[in-house]
DNA sequence: TATGGTACGCACAAATTTGTAAGTAATGGG
DNA sequence: CCCATTACTTACAAATTTGTGCGTACCATA
């Protein structure tokens, strides 16, 4: 999450997968162990940098920021900053993120159901 | 893919996290570059590993191999060998797996209705 | 005997992601 | 003047993921 290679073999790949699957596509767009946990914590509305990072079990300030500008560049967050001392920004799903707000919640359930049975599996 | 160190500050902190957010649990089961691809290859019901390779854009038969193995350990695909040669082996998803049909649909769905918009995002 | 097909495994290298431990700016309060 | 607060940056190190190229077993067929 520094700057990716342009050239890489690996980025070649991913843009070209992209171009034919949407899949992916959305894969690329969400993925990543905090994104879908940095928008789920905005379904409720506009939340500040210190909010989400106290909400958010585990994630360090570094990482919050990072992911919070790709999913800005990608149109999923907006962010506000207010002219004041000490600084205040803060962040909200765009509609397209809004849109996600089914997807995440049935992941969720998903997870809750499941969660049991598979970790005992992957704990042999 | 190699294995992961038992006791990294990053696998540790991955656990305690999976603990609490079911959210997270199920981005762990599915997320990758691949998991998702391969599992909605075999929504139509099974594949031999090869039909996989042929079917999924750019995927290196190493890749393959590996995301399969951890799939099957998660519970999410079955894993079928012949006794035959050449080798035929074919996999097929667990119902676990199915009940995530509806999520990759519309996650597909929603990367086909905003792809245009935000690649452009993305490429300035 | 040489070759071909299938589903991998292995070693090594490169790329990418994540963590750690420091700063920084600006301003209000003591 | 000194300190606290907030939302970050930066440099560096470690972990993890991905790619590349080659090798293997098996038996049927040519």
């Amino acid at each position: 999450m520094g700057k990716r290679k342009e050239n890489s073999t690996n980025m070649q790949n991913e843009k070209s997968i992209i171009e034919g699957c949407d899949l992916t596509y959305a894969v690329c767009m969400i993925g990543g162990r905090w994104k879908l946990l940095i928008l789920c914590r905005l379904e409720n509305g506009k939340l500040r940098f210190s909010a989400l990072r106290d909400s958010i079990n585990g994630i360090t300030e570094r990482m919050l920021t990072l992911q919070l500008r790709e999913l800005e560049k990608e149109g999923l967050v907006k962010r506000t900053v207010y002219a004041e001392v000490p600084p205040r920004v803060d962040y909200e799903l765009t509609d397209i993120a809004k849109e996600l707000v089914p997807i995440w919640s049935q992941l969720s359930k998903w997870g809750a159901k499941h969660k049991k049975v598979t970790s005992q599996l992957m704990s042999v």
